[in-house]
DNA sequence: CCGAGTTTGTAACATTTTTCACATACTATA
DNA sequence: TATAGTATGTGAAAAATGTTACAAACTCGG
């Protein structure tokens, strides 16, 4: 590994994401140059922390005129890696998971989902959205021959430790969990809760400070 | 408004949600107490820094002991604000849509889906999850009418800004915003862009460090 | 009642992140 | 070729966040 020579702190990492976002809105847009303050305003950010957190990894804009779109955008990917695919499974193929699989977007991050398990009968052995559904019985056996390292959790709240505890075994090494449960997991592998709800209580902080 | 006594963080705001997670955890398992070591291990935080947090809005835990479970979630639901229902609309009933309006814990978060919205003849007249379907023409009409404040943007990107703009017109005051767009709005409605893929950069950082 | 073992609350410190201020560099127009 | 306008790059200051260390408070077993 010699990725160690570009270090993004956390938090610019976090912001990376929206301004890649931005950036491809430009690109549809046939947009050639945008600004820090462009950047900002719709990644809802300081135009200077833009330039810094561009700055981190040698992006530079020219002044007077901005940073070349496509430029722009090709260093961001590399430093996102979204040019790495990475191989997921993804457990529970409820409303959640169904999303998340059609979520357009997940696939250009380079996450490309190849199982689908479940344990409705009824949807084991068919396809969604292309993908097969296995049993979630099998969780162990295929992932391993697939040496899959990413799995996403998308089962109901209540059987997410045990799925968990599965996908450790099989020798997963990143988590993504969407299931409104704690889980835990060893330290060796990576894992990201991802709390929907969360976000209200930062939506609902704002809208009540707006209110007095 | 006379919350305004307390003033919490925004950081502190982003983790109250994953501490209230673990509490109901907690409350499940009929634990009566519960540490900061325990909460911190949960939502994956120091356990100083929860029980800094906890002590901004005077949640005192007994030494030795640690927090009473019930009496915390009390305090948590206050601040967060979970008691006071937030009716709110959802646009665009596609599988995100469809996937956010079952998802168990907004409704417990005090998010209230009363009506739905889409551009599908077929789907309009129907009910998904018990709310009926509206035409996308009838926003305006309708928002005004039921004085909905909070809205739920889950219609496919290209569509994303339009949607807002009318959800501006009929007076929403606050949007969140899972469409993967970059949407702008009036300084007066609260935005809150939720980008799902966004999450998978951080997943993919500390996989990758792991690596090394 | 005493002492060992926990766990909180908080002050002091270290680190990270954000903002401010301003020099520098480019474009365009006259 | 000036000159005005715009936008970047970056050092320094400010703010915030996170960590360490430790005294105080409680429980429990003898």
């Amino acid at each position: 590994m010699h990725s160690d020579s570009i270090k993004v702190p956390k938090f610019t990492l976090k912001r990376l994401p929206l301004y890649y976002r931005c950036l491809r809105a430009c690109l549809d847009r046939n947009q050639e140059y945008v600004s820090s303050e462009q950047i900002g305003k719709a990644a809802q950010v300081n135009a200077v922390q833009v330039r810094k957190d561009l700055a981190l990894f040698g992006a530079m804009g020219t002044p007077g005129v901005g940073y070349c779109v496509a430029d722009l955008k090709a260093k961001l990917e590399e430093v996102l890696g979204l040019n790495n695919v990475n191989e997921a499974v993804l457990i529970g193929v409820g409303r959640l998971g169904r999303a998340i699989i059609d979520y357009p977007g997940f696939e250009r991050y380079g996450l490309h989902i190849v199982a689908l398990f479940d344990s409705n009968p009824e949807l084991i052995g068919t396809q969604v959205s292309g993908r097969p559904v296995f049993s979630t019985q099998e969780i162990l056996h295929i992932i391993r021959r697939l040496q899959i390292k990413v799995a996403i959790i998308t089962v109901p709240a209540e059987y997410a430790q045990s799925i968990a505890n599965v996908l450790v075994e099989a020798g997963i090494r990143a988590i993504w969990n969407f299931a409104p449960a704690v889980i835990e997991v060893p330290s060796h592998v990576v894992l990201r809760n991802e709390d929907l709800a969360a976000g209200l209580a930062t939506l609902f902080h704002y809208l009540a400070e707006r209110n007095e």
